[in-house]
DNA sequence: TTTCCACAGGAAGGTACGGTCT
DNA sequence: AGACCGTACCTTCCTGTGGAAA
């Protein structure tokens, strides 16, 4: 047996926190502009003004949140540095998981009352939800600034019953002590395009658009961060522009280049190796994107993963980006051989297409033959055999082995 | 040129479910 | 207990597309 042992780092980290996505840095690099925006966005709020509603939008990893907070941070500790009678109340909500301006309504209730006064997400008329928000946002007064991270995670036109109701709430006397601003971040443009032209116009007068960073903003984040987190000697600065370059190539996301540093970082004090090198980054970078991937299988539904599993055998067999069809005829004999009722064709479709967007196979178009146009798929480079495999065994375990799933290689292979 | 075929995808509606209200 | 509410998941229907065949 293998000696096991562990030893103390001494090369690499001074504090490995700082590249953690919680981790608030003091100060905000490569975003002076968009942040003199916000700043003025913000002016009614210090002033005891009604506050305005604030909508920012940008890809993911642009530093929307970021920025929000360190923003709001810097509000709240200039109205307490020189006593400005104003008071601020921030609630903060992340969208993700919400469905509907009804859901999003009940999660800032149970988010300001204990845990005990919390209500169910149904049941209720909408009316009355909404009566006990104003309830809720009345009772705390002052400015309420209500954060709404992920925006888009609501379907865009269930929004417009939020988005209408709070705004006028004052005006509608249902709201008499709190002046309540919302702050809205999405990573998608188009949800202002989706609302109704009232709400958008209202939104649109005070946006915020965050572009992706280039390389040499990238760099310079991964550089203010390093700083902290490791030990003199251990990253040197082609390391980083590494990261960046390739945080850069990958839709200029920030949180994406910290996130291979520090699995960069952890290969390499894994090794017990004196430094950061390209090939940990090299390493790290390939492990990350395959993480993402598997993480997504695991939170598919049951039929998405037979429909997965489908494709995954009808690959093992041999069968090049087999058309939707044969995947589904695949599908058919799988739920059937499992006994699980299968679903039609037309939502085997639409599952096909949520794996195309959670990046786990690749989905294109074809025009020609007899069959005008249709759709093949395949699995995603970045998915082994074995790690599919891996991830679908309940699903493999309900199916059986009634197709040649015996020939799935097990070697972690890319397909 | 028209018709047929196989397919993609949007829209609307059905159903089951977990919840509250009266 | 039964009406009602909102949601998730799914089916059905429909329109549009593009190549082949008539």
């Amino acid at each position: 047996m293998a000696e096991i042992g562990f030893n103390v780092d001494t090369t690499i980290y001074n504090d490995r926190e700082v590249l953690s996505d919680t981790y608030s840095p003091p100060k905000v690099v490569g975003r002076n502009d968009v942040l003199k925006q916000y700043q003025n966005a913000l002016l009614p709020v210090i002033n005891g003004e009604e506050p305005d509603d604030i909508f920012v939008y940008g890809k993911s990893g642009t530093g929307k949140t970021e920025c929000t907070h360190f923003i709001l941070n810097q509000l709240e500790s200039d109205i307490e540095e020189h006593n400005v009678p104003v008071d601020l109340e921030r609630i903060n909500i992340n969208c993700e998981g919400i469905s509907s301006s009804y859901s999003l309504a009940i999660e800032i209730i149970n988010s300001i009352r204990p845990m005990e006064d919390e209500i169910s997400n149904t049941g209720y008329k909408e009316k009355r939800v909404y009566k006990m928000l104003f309830n809720e946002l009345d009772a705390i007064g002052g400015t309420v600034i209500l954060v709404l991270d992920e925006l888009d995670a609501i379907d865009h036109e269930k929004l417009n019953g939020f988005l209408y109701q709070i705004p006028r709430a004052r005006t509608n006397g249902y709201l008499e002590n709190a002046k309540v601003g919302i702050v809205g971040i999405s990573n998608d443009l188009t949800l202002l395009d989706d609302l109704k032209s009232d709400v958008k116009s209202s939104l649109s007068d005070k946006s915020i658009q965050f572009d992706p960073y280039d390389s040499p903003e990238l760099f310079d984040v991964l550089k203010q961060r390093s700083d902290d987190a490791f030990l003199p000697g251990a990253v040197d600065d082609g390391i980083l522009r590494h990261c960046a370059a390739i945080g850069a190539d990958n839709g200029g996301d920030a949180r994406k280049a910290i996130d291979m540093l520090r699995e960069s970082a952890d290969i390499s004090r894994a090794e017990d190796a004196d430094e950061v090198l390209s090939d940990h980054v090299r390493r790290a970078k390939e492990q990350l994107q395959s993480e993402e991937v598997i993480t997504s299988i695991s939170s598919l539904s049951q039929n998405e993963k037979i429909t997965l599993y489908a494709l995954v055998t009808l690959t093992a067999d041999g069968s090049e980006k087999p058309r939707s069809r044969r995947v589904y005829e695949r599908y058919e004999k799988l739920a059937e051989s499992g006994g699980e009722r299968s679903v039609r064709y037309r939502t085997v479709r639409d599952y096909l297409a949520e794996l195309d967007t959670l990046q786990i196979t690749n989905r294109d178009g074809e025009n020609g033959g007899p069959d005008g146009n249709y759709r093949t798929h395949e699995l995603n480079e970045q998915v082994s055999v074995e790690e599919a495999v891996n991830e679908l065994s309940g699903v493999i375990k309900i199916c059986g082995v009634h197709t040649s799933i015996e020939d799935v290689p097990t070697a972690p292979d890319t397909l």
